[in-house]
DNA sequence: AATGAATGAGCGTTCATTCAT
DNA sequence: CATGAATGAACGCTCATTCAT
C-alpha cells in the first residue's frame, strides 16, 4: 500500500470520528504511519484531503448506484424498488465511516458534497435520480405508482435507506435492546422494500 | 434576557454550524455579547454547555411528542399517523439549529444523546415509542397494520420525518431546482402521511 | 512596563536582527517575558505587530524632523543644512534597531512604509519634504543654491544622513580599522554639513 | 544554460525579494525548473548558495570598479569624480536584484560580505578604496580637495551612489509623483557629480 | 456577576534537508 | 546528474480554560 493510500485510509476513519473540524492531522499521520508533512505533500491541506475523500466516496457510491439499473431508462418501479434500496443500504452498511462522513458533511457544510455531486451529474446523464425524474411521470400516467412528485419520492427512498443506519442506536436506547448488525441490515432491506412497495406502487 | 439565556441562544447557533468540535467558545461569547469567562462561570466548560443544550432540546422534543398521542395508550394507527409525523416535522422544520445539532451528535457521539434520552425514558413510561411498542402487536393481531416489528416501524417513521429536512439540498442539486421552504414542509407532511398510510395500514 | 510595551521593545530588536521574515514570534515572546499568545491578543498577527512598529518608528522620526525647522516655511538653506542632517543622523545613530528595520523594509517591501508615510503626509502639510519642495524654487531664484530639483536635493541629503550609518563596516573592512562610535557620528555630522554647504549653497 | 546557472539566476531573484531569511529553496527550484535536491547537490545548503551569490556579486562589482581608475595610482580627483560614481550607479541601477541583496545583507548580517570583500582586498592592492586612501593626503596637500578624511570621503561618495537607488520610492510617495527610470538615473549621475565636484573639489 | 489579561497545550502548515533509486 | 518521496524541527497561530480584580 502506498503512503498516499495509507493516508486516505487513516483519514477516512479520523474524519468519520469527529467530522472535519474534529479530525486531527496528527492523528491521521500517526495512524497511517507516515510523516505528517506527507499529507500536505500529497493533498496540499487538511481541506484538500477532505475534499479528495468526499469525491472518492461519491465516486464509489455512483458506481454502486449504476448497478441498480441506474442505466436502464425503461426500468419499471417494482424492479427498481427491488434493486436500488438494497444496493444503497448494503453500500453504506458496509462502509460505516463513509456514512458518518457524508452524514455530517450533509448537515454542516453541504458545499463540498454539492461540488462533488455536481461533477457527476454534469458529466453523466443516466444516473438514478435523473432517470427517476424522467420515468416517474410515465409510471404515474400508467397508473403504476400512487405519487407523482419526483422530489418527495426520491427523498422518501433515500431517507428510508440511509437514516435508519445512522439512528440505529435510537431504538436500542428506547427499547433497551441490542440489535445484531447482520440481522438488522436484512430486516432493514425487507422493511424498506415492503413499505415502498405497498406505499408507492399501485 | 439574562446573560445565561443569551449564551444558550448563541451557543445553539454556534454548535449547529460546526458541531461540537467546530464550535468556538469565543464566537459564542461574542455573539451573546457577554464576557467569555461567564460561559465557564455558568456552565463549567464547553462540554457542560453542550450537554445542557442537548438536554434542553430533548426536553422540548419530548413535550412535542407527548402532544402526538404519546399519552393515549388506546390510540389507533391511522390517527397516530395523522398526528405524530406532522408534529415531529413541524418541530424540527421550525428549529433547524436543533435538527443540525441532534443530527451531528447522533452520528459522531451519541453518548450525550443517549444519556439525555435515558433520563426521559426512565422517568416517564407513556412516551410515544414505549406506547408504540406496546400497541403494535395488538394492531397487527387486529389486522390493522402490515408489519409487526416495532423497531423498523419506528425507524421508518422517524427517518421519513427527520432525514428529508436534512437532505433537502440533495434534490435541489440533482434536479437543479430551488425548493420553497413552506411549500416543501407541507409537501413533506402530505407525502409522509401518504406513504405511511398506504404502506403500513392494511 | 506593560506587557504590550514589553512585546514592542522585544519585537523591535528581533525585527532588527532578521527583518520581518527572519524574526521569530517565539523569540519575541521569550525576550519580552510574556506568553506567546499575548502577541496575538494585542496585535492580531506577526504582521500586525510589525506594522505597529513601523508606524511607531515613523511617528517618532516625524517628531524629530519637526524640530529641524520642518515647521518654519521661511527657513533659509544654510540654517536648514545646519539643523536637519544633524537631527536626522542623531536620531538613527541613537536607534540602530530602528535604522535596520526601516532600512530592510525600504529595500524589501516598501509598501508598509508607504502606508505609514502616507498617513503622515496626508494629515500634515508642514513637514520637511513638503516645505523643501515649496522653498527650493525660491532659494534657486534668489541664487542661494546651485541645484533646483527638489527630488535629487532631497535624495542627496537623506542618503548622506542615513546610508553611512548602515555602511560603516565598509571602511572598517577595507581600510582595516575600527571606528569609534561617538567620534564617527560627530565626524559624519561635520562631513555631511561641509559637503552639503559647499556643494549645494552658492 | 546549465542547471547550476539556472539555479543561480533564480536564486538571485529570490534572495532579492525577501533577503536570506525570506527566500525559499522551493521557490528557487521551481523558478529554475530544476529538482530541489540539485540545489543541495551543487551548493550544499541554502547558505552555501547564498554565499556563492554574494561572492559572485562582489566579484562583478570589483571588475566594474577597476574600470573607474582603480588601477591608476596617479588619478586626479576631478577625473575620479567623473568616472567612479557613474560606473557605480550604472552597475547597480542595471542590477537591481544585486542592489537589494547587498543592501539587506549589509544591514542584517555583514559577515558574509565582510568575508567576500576581505578576499578581494587581501589579494589585490590596486582597488579604488586603497588608491583613494593613498591619494587623498596628496590631493589635500596640493589644495585640490576640501576634506582630508578618506573614511568620510569614501562614505559620502558611495552613499550618494547607492542609497538613492534604494530610496527612490521615498520622493515618489512624498511628492506624489512617478519617476521615469531612465531619466532618474541620468539625473542621479548629474546631481551626484555636481554635488561632489562643488563640495569636495577646491 | 463581570472583566481583561494571561496561560499552555496543541493546531495546521512550512521549511531546509536527506534518502533511495 | 536527476528525481519524487520522506523527514523532523520549527513556525505562526488558536483554543479552552483560568486568574486577579
Amino acid at each position: 500500500m502506498t503512503s498516499k493510500e495509507k493516508i486516505v485510509e487513516a483519514a477516512v476513519h479520523e474524519f468519520s470520528k469527529g467530522g472535519y473540524p474534529g479530525a486531527r492531522v496528527d492523528n491521521i499521520a500517526k495512524v497511517a504511519g507516515v510523516n505528517k508533512a506527507m499529507i500536505f505533500y500529497y493533498f496540499g491541506s487538511k481541506e484538500g484531503l477532505y475534499k479528495f475523500i468526499i469525491k472518492s466516496i461519491i465516486g464509489q457510491l455512483m458506481t454502486v448506484i449504476k448497478k441498480s439499473g441506474g442505466i436502464d431508462p425503461d426500468i419499471k418501479p417494482e424492479k427498481f424498488i427491488d434493486s436500488f434500496p438494497e444496493n444503497y443500504i448494503r453500500f453504506f452498511s458496509g462502509n460505516r465511516d463513509y456514512l458518518r462522513i457524508i452524514g455530517v458533511d450533509l448537515i454542516l457544510n453541504p458545499s463540498n458534497l454539492k461540488e462533488a455531486l455536481s461533477e457527476f451529474f454534469n458529466s453523466e446523464t443516466q444516473l438514478v435520480p435523473q432517470n427517476l425524474k424522467r420515468a416517474i411521470p410515465g409510471w404515474y400516467k400508467e397508473g403504476l405508482i400512487s405519487e407523482n412528485d419526483p422530489v418527495h419520492i426520491f427523498l422518501n427512498i433515500i431517507s428510508l435507506c440511509i437514516f435508519p443506519l445512522i439512528v440505529k442506536v435510537f431504538p436500542e436506547i428506547i427499547f433497551n435492546i441490542k440489535l445484531d448488525n447482520e440481522k438488522f441490515i436484512e430486516d432493514r432491506i425487507r422493511s424498506t422494500k415492503n413499505l415502498l412497495k405497498r406505499g408507492l406502487l399501485k
